[in-house]
RNA sequence: GCCAGCGUAGCUCAGAUGGUAGAGCAACUGACUUGUAAUCAGUAGGUCGCAGGUUCGAUUCCUGUCGCUGGCUCCA
C-alpha cells in the first residue's frame, strides 16, 4: 500500500482504502449519496468529530445521522450556538457561561442580561434568521494565549475561568458562525442552515459551576429536533406527563392537600390517601416481619446531646429545625431515626448470638428544606420512612445486603415498578469536609458495596458526593412525571455510627466487638412513595391498593337495602368499599367511578336483588357481566391477597 | 434561600388598553325511578391572593408581601 493511502474500518465492518487526508463528508459520499446528504458528523475511533475533519491514520470510521443519539447531540449543540449567537445580536452586553446539551434538549447559562419570558419570540425570530442565514460553522484550534486574549476583549469572565480551569496542555479550539465565535469543544453541524426544529422552553436560574455561593445566571432551555413533527410530539409528551403529576392527581382524588395555615411541606393526608399509605404500610411491616424485621417505635424529638453523639449535630445540623429549649435541656425534630435505634441495640448487651438484629420502624422525621425546594408530596419538611437498621458483624455484611436487594426486589415486583436503576452513591472527594473524617473507613465502605454489587451481578453507575455524611450508599433510582430523577430505596453502609454510640456484642472469644450497621429503606418515605405510585399508576392504583376498591351503584332506590348489605358483606371481608345510591342515572354514576379510578363497580338493579347476584363492571375490561354475590366477594378477596400487578390504565 | 413565571367562585378557565366580573363542572333545591362514561330546571357561591401607592374611581397600573409553579443549590 502507498505511503498516501489509509484503511477505515466502516460501521458495517467491510474496510476501505482511501487516501489519507479524506474528510469525512467525503467518506460518506463514497459511502451513498444519501448517507452524505444525512450526515451530521463522523464518529472516528469512538470519538465524535466534524464531518469536515480529515483522517490522516488507519481508523474506525462511523458517519452519524440524526437517528444516532451523538448525531442529535451534536445537532442539539450547534443549536444551542444559535441560541448564543442570537442572544449576543440582540444583547450585546450579555456573557456566555456554557451550553451544553442534556437530554432532551440543551441550555445556554447567560449573564449580565435580565431575561424575562417575553423575550423569547423575539430570540426564536433571530434564531431563526441565523438559521436561514445558513452560516458555515468554522473550527479553529487556537493558543491559550489567543484565546485568553479573545474572550479577554469580549470582556467574557466566564470563558476565561474556563480556560484558566483547563490543564496547560489542553488543545483549544474556537468556533465561529457568521460574526458569533464561542469557546468550544465541538464538535459541531457544518452550517446553521441544518437546523430544522426548535424551541426555547424555560427560563431558571442556575449557579455558575453549581455553586450556591457563586454568581447566579441565568439558563434558558430549549430544545431541537430533526423534524418538527418530532417537536411536536415531544411537546405532547411534556403536556401528557403534567397528567400524572402526583399533585394534580392527589387533589383530584383527593388524597392529600397542603394548607399554608399548616405550613410549607406538611402535607394532610386525606381519608383517601391514608388508605393507600395504610395498605402499602401493613404490606411492608408484615413482610418485613416475616423476614426477622423487629419493629420498634421511638420519639419524634430527641435531646441535642443524642446528635451530637451521633455527629448529626455537626454535620446535618443546617437541615434540621432549630432546638427547642425546656427545663434547660434542647431538643430538635430528629432528621433521622438511626440514633434512636442505636439505643435500641444498647438498651442491653448484646452476643453474637443475637446477630444480626435488624431493628425496623415507620419513623417520622422532620428536615428543614429549602421553601424552594418543596414539591407535593415528594419534597416535604415532615416524613415517615421505612426505616430499619441491621446490626451484624462484618461476616454477616455480604449476606445480609444481599437479603435487601432481594427484598427491594420482592417489593418493587409487587407494586409493579419496573422503570428503575441502581446508583453507588460515593463521597465526593473534593468535598471531604462534608463528610465523617475516616479515610479507611470510607475506603473499605466504598469497596465492600461494590464488591457486593460486583457478587450479584446488578448494573449500576456510581455518583460521587452523593453519599450520607457517614458513609457511602446503593440508591434505587426511579423517574417523577416530570422526569427528574429521584432516590425512592436506599441501602447504606455504616461503620461510624457503631463507633460513635461504642456499640458492642460479646463475640464467641467471650471478647467484646464491634458491630456493623446497615441502614436501609425500602419503600422509602410513605409521602414520596405514594407520591411516586400515584404518577406510576395514573392515579389508578392496582386493587390492593386502590383507595376505595369497589363501589356498587344502584340502578334506582328501591335496590338501595341490597346495595347497604353487599357494602356491609364487603366490608367486612376486608375490602374498602362504599355505596352510591343517589337519585341519578347508572351512566352518571358509572362516570363518576370511572373518574375516580374505582377498580370494581357493581351494578345493582332490581334483577340483581331478585337472583342475589351482582352485576361487575371492571375499571379496565368494563362490563364483565352478572356473578352471584358470594362468587364476587371470593373472586375480589383472593385477587387483593395476590396484589395483581393491575391494570395500568 | 436564589432566578423566572403565575395567583379571577370548591375545581378547570373566560374577561375588561382603569368605571367593583362571567362559563362549565362540583355543591344545594325540585322534578324524573333511571341498566354500563354526563336527565332536566332552578338556587347559591367571588371585597378578582394580601397590604400600601397613583387616580374622581383599581380586580386591571406601580411598590411591597404571601402562596404556587419551573429551575439552581439540596434531597428520602
Amino acid at each position: 500500500m502507498s505511503q498516501d493511502q489509509i484503511v477505515i474500518r466502516l460501521k458495517d465492518g467491510t474496510e476501505k482504502t482511501v487516501p489519507k487526508g479524506i474528510t469525512i463528508s467525503e467518506i460518506a459520499s463514497r459511502i451513498s449519496a444519501g448517507l452524505a446528504r444525512q450526515a451530521v458528523a463522523g464518529k472516528v475511533n469512538g470519538k465524535v468529530i466534524e464531518l469536515s475533519r480529515a483522517i490522516e491514520i488507519d481508523s474506525a470510521v462511523e458517519i452519524l445521522t440524526l437517528d444516532d443519539d451523538d448525531g442529535l447531540e451534536v445537532y442539539r449543540h450547534t443549536a444551542a450556538h444559535v441560541l448564543a449567537q442570537a442572544v449576543y445580536r440582540l444583547y450585546p452586553e450579555t456573557k456566555f457561561a456554557i451550553g451544553p446539551v442534556i437530554e432532551n434538549g440543551f441550555y445556554y447559562d447567560f449573564a449580565d442580561h435580565a431575561f424575562t419570558l417575553d423575550e423569547f419570540p423575539a430570540i426564536e425570530a433571530e434564531m431563526k434568521a441565523i438559521i436561514k442565514a445558513d452560516y458555515p460553522v468554522v473550527r479553529k484550534v487556537i493558543t491559550r494565549e489567543e484565546a485568553l486574549t479573545f474572550f479577554a476583549e469580549r470582556n467574557d469572565r466566564f470563558k476565561i475561568e474556563i480556560i484558566q480551569d483547563l490543564s496547560v496542555d489542553q488543545t483549544l479550539t474556537i468556533y465561529s458562525q457568521g460574526e458569533f465565535t464561542d469557546l468550544c469543544r465541538g464538535p459541531h453541524l457544518p452550517s446553521t442552515g441544518r437546523i430544522k426544529a426548535f424551541k426555547l422552553l424555560s427560563l431558571a436560574g442556575a449557579y455558575w459551576r453549581g455553586d450556591a455561593n457563586r454568581e447566579q445566571l441565568t439558563r434558558i432551555y430549549a430544545t431541537a429536533f430533526s423534524k418538527a413533527s418530532q417537536l411536536e410530539t415531544y411537546l405532547k409528551f411534556l403536556d401528557e406527563m403534567k397528567e400524572r403529576d402526583h399533585r394534580r392527581i392527589g387533589k383530584e382524588l383527593k388524597l392529600f392537600t397542603l394548607a399554608h395555615e399548616v405550613g410549607a411541606g406538611l402535607p394532610i393526608w386525606l381519608p383517601n390517601g391514608a388508605k393507600v399509605r395504610r395498605a402499602i404500610e401493613r404490606y411492608i411491616v408484615d413482610l418485613e416481619e416475616s423476614l426477622g424485621y423487629e419493629h420498634v417505635y421511638t420519639p419524634v424529638l430527641g435531646s441535642v446531646e443524642l446528635y451530637k453523639i451521633s455527629g448529626h449535630w455537626e454535620h446535618y445540623h443546617e437541615d434540621m429545625f432549630p432546638p427547642m429549649r425546656i427545663e434547660n435541656e434542647e431538643f430538635v425534630l430528629r432528621p433521622m431515626n438511626c440514633p434512636h435505634h442505636m439505643m435500641v441495640y444498647k438498651s442491653e448487651p448484646r452476643s453474637y448470638r443475637d446477630l444480626p438484629l435488624r431493628i425496623a420502624e415507620l419513623g417520622m422525621m422532620h428536615r428543614f428544606e429549602m421553601s424552594g425546594t418543596l414539591a407535593g408530596l415528594q419534597r416535604v419538611r415532615a416524613m415517615t420512612l421505612n426505616d430499619a437498621h441491621l446490626f451484624c458483624t462484618p461476616d454477616q455484611i455480604q449476606a445480609e445486603f444481599s437479603r435487601v436487594i432481594k427484598l427491594i426486589q420482592r417489593v418493587y415486583r409487587d407494586f409493579s415498578i419496573t422503570d428503575f436503576s441502581y446508583r453507588l452513591s460515593l463521597r465526593d472527594p473534593a468535598n471531604t469536609e462534608k463528610y465523617v473524617a475516616n479515610d479507611g473507613m470510607w475506603n473499605k465502605a466504598e469497596n465492600m458495596l461494590r464488591q457486593a454489587l460486583d457478587d450479584l451481578g446488578l448494573p449500576y453507575t456510581e455518583a460521587e458526593g452523593e453519599a450520607a455524611f457517614y458513609g457511602p450508599k446503593l440508591d434505587v433510582q426511579v423517574k417523577t412525571a416530570l422526569g427528574k430523577e429521584e432516590t425512592l430505596s436506599t441501602v447504606q453502609l455504616d461503620f461510624h455510627l457503631p463507633e460513635r454510640f461504642e456499640l458492642e456484642y460479646i463475640g464467641e472469644d467471650g471478647k467484646p466487638h464491634r458491630p456493623v450497621v446497615i441502614h436501609r429503606g425500602i419503600v422509602s418515605t410513605m409521602e414520596r412513595m405514594v407520591a411516586f405510585l400515584i404518577e406510576n399508576y395514573k392515579g389508578a392504583f392496582p386493587l390492593w391498593l386502590a383507595p376505595i376498591q369497589a363501589r356498587i351503584l344502584s340502578v334506582t332506590d328501591y335496590q338501595k337495602e341490597y346495595v347497604e348489605e353487599i357494602v356491609d358483606l364487603l366490608r367486612e371481608r376486608g375490602v374498602r368499599t362504599e355505596a352510591d345510591v343517589r337519585q341519578e342515572k347508572i351512566g352518571y354514576k358509572i362516570r363518576a367511578a370511572q373518574l375516580d379510578k374505582i377498580p370494581y363497580m357493581l351494578v345493582i338493579g332490581a334483577k340483581e336483588m331478585e337472583s342475589r347476584q351482582v352485576a361487575v363492571r371492571d375499571r379496565v375490561a368494563g362490563d364483565i357481566g352478572e356473578m352471584a354475590l358470594d362468587e364476587f366477594v371470593q373472586k375480589v378477596v383472593a385477587e387483593i391477597s395476590a396484589r395483581g400487578s393491575g391494570e395500568l390504565a
